[in-house]
DNA sequence: GTTGTCAAGTGGTATAGTCCACCTATCCGC
DNA sequence: GCGGATAGGTGGACTATACCACTTGACAAC
């Protein structure tokens, strides 16, 4: 399998992120418009649809919404506390915490089947563990545990993951660009060696997080576990789509 | 403010919705290609844009996945323990479980200052109180406190919520279809009294989900507060969209 | 057999239009 | 002043067309 590097940008993500930066570096404040479709697409001088399409994005991704009839709006900022979905890296920095992280584990493995299954891998195809406690100020918060087909990361294993980004260090050396993200949530009293992790008491609520991320176009990159203290963090979920009702429910 | 009645059903939901039911119906099964969208756009005699279109909505629903090449296909079914954004009934349901719920208030109140802000409500507009015990085979399993402006659903006070599902009445008697969802997940311990409820120990792990749910065009519908027994649920939270890193961390 | 090339089919991006439903502000008539 | 029609702007839903990137399989060359 070949690594892809897709140095192509689509005019319609350009202008998406060129909008992105101007709502992060406060010239567009919540509740304020956006350009409309037809001047975004004058202004770029592209078609609307590719306009169009920029503008989408962003309300895919949660920092706008769109009032028919009215025009395009900047989205009231979420307060992320964790959404499991970015870099904790990010998370911590965007509530003015200094985020850190200690190495637990990072090694080659041979996966087991049922992990196999989800990232989809052959019988003999190796995986990279990578399990770190990640700390706020120096308080241990979190403990994750990430497994990634190794094919697609080759020599991760020996990467300086204490102080960087997975997420950035995907992009940045294997072109990896993360595009999907799917999550099972629970809540669960502590065992004994998560207390002992978290300095924490035994039976306490924790929330443990599993889940799938994936490219564009759907390939398995990651499959990850983390656990938080449940009484430091609430979990954030981004925007989603609502399924129609199924037929049944009809009657 | 008059309420919307869409009896118009764009082309391409129809086209999913078809999908959708072919899906469920097994005629599809995961893994399985579905039409290409030249094909598509064939059979139904629409532009390729418009079958793009029906299958984007599958994929954004989680019910199909595309890769570049080769085709798009029916995505693995998820095991849907808890989703939180749809209809109770339904998650039972698809669990062979007997789903039943018990009204524990259902009334018409003048929310305050911050309930009005979150469902976009002026200083005097009403709203509906909405308290359910939900029980799967006659076992309590979690507690939902709902919030709707009472200007969207005149009426529903009257209802008998014990047996119908909010959801559906939303759709067929308010012509309300809810498209976007948006919730915070925490872990904690049971309270005295919702032990009490839910026949449990105080201080056993609980999940609390708070929801908000939208319209298409982003109108807040409804405010959710939903409780779940830990041990019984794993919250299951459908496909997101993976926001591209801040610039910040480029560096 | 292995390797390389190529063509056909797929989704991804993009252009250039059209018509419609909806919202708002303005203006006109009362 | 009040109410209703209207015009202009917005997003939503299309059609028709084009080219590109990627995957696969068939086939030729070695």
């Amino acid at each position: 399998m070949m690594l892809k590097r897709h140095s192509f940008v689509p005019l319609y993500v350009q202008m998406a992120e060129g909008i992105s930066q101007r709502i992060a570096s406060g010239e567009l404040s919540p509740g304020d418009q956006l350009p409309s479709e037809r001047e975004l697409a004058e202004a770029h001088n592209v078609s609307r649809l590719t306009a169009r399409q920029a503008l989408e994005e962003l309300v895919l991704q949660g920092r706008a919404y769109r009032v028919r009839g009215r025009g395009t709006f900047v989205a009231e900022p979420k307060i992320r506390e964790v959404s499991g979905l970015r870099s904790f890296s990010d998370d911590m920095r965007s509530q003015g915490l200094v985020p850190s992280s200690r190495v637990l584990r990072l090694e080659v493995i041979q996966p087991e089947e049922a992990l196999r299954a989800r990232l989809k891998l052959g019988a003999h195809d190796p995986a990279v563990w990578l399990e770190r406690l990640r700390l706020a100020n120096n308080l241990p918060v979190a403990f994750e545990s990430v497994v990634l087909p190794h094919k697609l990361c080759p020599g991760l294993e020996n990467e300086d993951m204490a102080t960087q980004s997975l997420y950035a260090l995907l992009r940045d050396k294997y072109g990896i660009y993360l595009a999907w993200g799917e999550s099972e949530i629970e809540a669960r009293g502590a065992l004994p060696h998560e207390a002992a992790l978290f300095e924490f008491d035994v039976g306490q609520p924790l929330m443990v997080a599993t889940r799938m991320t994936f490219t564009e176009s759907f390939e398995p990159v990651e499959f990850a576990k983390s656990i938080y203290r449940g009484d430091r963090f609430t979990f954030y979920v981004g925007r989603q789509r609502i399924p129609p009702l199924t037929t049944d429910e009809r009657r």
